[in-house]
DNA sequence: CGCTCAATTGAGCAACTTCAAAATTAGTGG
DNA sequence: CCACTAATTTTGAAGTTGCTCAATTGAGCG
């Protein structure tokens, strides 16, 4: 993980996705002067499950995967970060270990924030608490239903579902695939399942000409079905 | 749901499980004014996922389930609240139509503050927006635990799992019972499998002489052994 | 061009679901 | 306190879905 200073936060348009929006000229001065640039390459570790954090990571370019390890080896993705999210933010507001482990999925770039900073905007400034508070909630609705889906919904389902997220959220390449490619052991681990069962859904899907693949590469050909999926059964 | 006006916050002790602690006499005085007792009972709808909550319910006695339903017509328990928690924060934080529903799983006895007292100490008050934050954060970090417990264990580990959290978080009754009684189904749908499913493994359990029964009320016998199923296999 | 890792396919097995019926328990009013 | 009804729990059996292990194919990279 490479790192050095550059750029000033008052001119970052990134900040504008999250609760930093909400501070003032002076005080972002402040987190520019000590904040820290860091270049992650893809497949490196950002922080490990039960790492202590004396800082968060603003990610400005690039997407990371959350995700904890259960005993018996296996990987659970909790959640997909990008541009604007802020990493560690949980575990910098209890002052607890870090829950999850963050890994980069592709190259990326983003802010490191010593935990400092962000305790003085939280214990002085209600508004900048506010908007954390706000992001949090969400992040729980999120939560929430993710618990909902697998609990009562088929892997069938679920996989139809992430499908439509990626696209949704990552838009297409210039051929028409899903911009963000993930694994299939990646995406079998956001849908809680083996990597050999996400692959068969995926090839049924394309026996169903739902998508096409190119390689890794995954196109949705029939949206709509894939919608339908997701719905009833 | 029977409500009256009853009992003054600056004097009650539940205010000291939740982000309430945080306030002054002042701030309590004013909460005191407008809030108004709900008494509950078993079985009755506190509010449903989709209403929009003007306030927020502080639970003072009983306990209550927190749910949503999938189109299959299914339940999901996604948290069960006792004493001190305050159902519909979330809501009210980003001003959405609640996500849950929440139903009264026994007796319970409540006070509903009006959402403007909470939105004034949250714009004002940077120690209590912390004090919810923080409760937020870890109501998220439980959450993705369930994500991970979902997708990663067995029905067989998530029911002991669950049975020895009834127990630490409910004791016993006077003859060695867990205190709190869940149908079998609200088990089930706490775990997310079919009810018969849950069903069979409690029985297999008391096959095994990890658990005794009498009704619907469960013993653990063997704790050590749960544990042990909850985590290998 | 060969090496390595990821993707795919096959087959057998275990876990879970569903529907249906029987047994038990809890709740209600007399 | 008892009897009766409604609700819940329990058991059975068949059918799906998903998991695991092992072998094969394919793609990307130096």
């Amino acid at each position: 993980m490479e790192h050095h200073q550059e750029g000033r936060c008052e001119n970052c348009i990134i900040r504008q996705l999250n609760a930093l929006k909400t501070l003032s000229k002076e005080e972002l001065k402040k987190i520019s002067d000590s904040k820290v640039t860091k270049a992650v390459k893809k497949g490196e570790t950002i922080f490990e499950e039960g790492e202590r954090l004396n800082g968060v990571f603003c990610v400005r370019k690039g997407v990371s995967k959350l995700s904890k390890s259960s005993e018996n080896g296996k990987d659970q993705i909790v959640k997909i970060a990008t541009k604007g999210e802020v990493l560690g933010q949980r575990s910098v507001v209890t002052e607890e270990l870090t829950n999850l482990s963050a890994v980069a999925l592709n190259d990326m770039e983003m802010c490191y924030i010593p935990k400092r900073l962000l305790e003085e905007n939280i214990n002085d400034n209600s508004a900048f608490t506010k908007a954390v508070l706000v992001k949090m909630a969400e992040d729980l609705r999120f939560a929430d239903n993710v618990i909902v889906n697998m609990a009562q919904k088929t892997v069938r389902q679920r996989i139809a579902e992430i499908l439509l997220y990626l696209e949704k959220n990552f838009g297409l390449d210039s051929e028409g695939y899903i911009a963000m490619t993930l694994s299939r052991e990646d995406i079998a681990n956001v849908v809680g399942t083996a990597k050999e069962a996400c692959i068969r859904m995926l090839s049924s899907f394309k026996k169903e000409e739902l998508i096409s693949t190119q390689g890794k590469r995954i196109q949705l050909t029939n949206k709509k079905a894939l919608n339908t999926i997701v719905k009833g059964l």
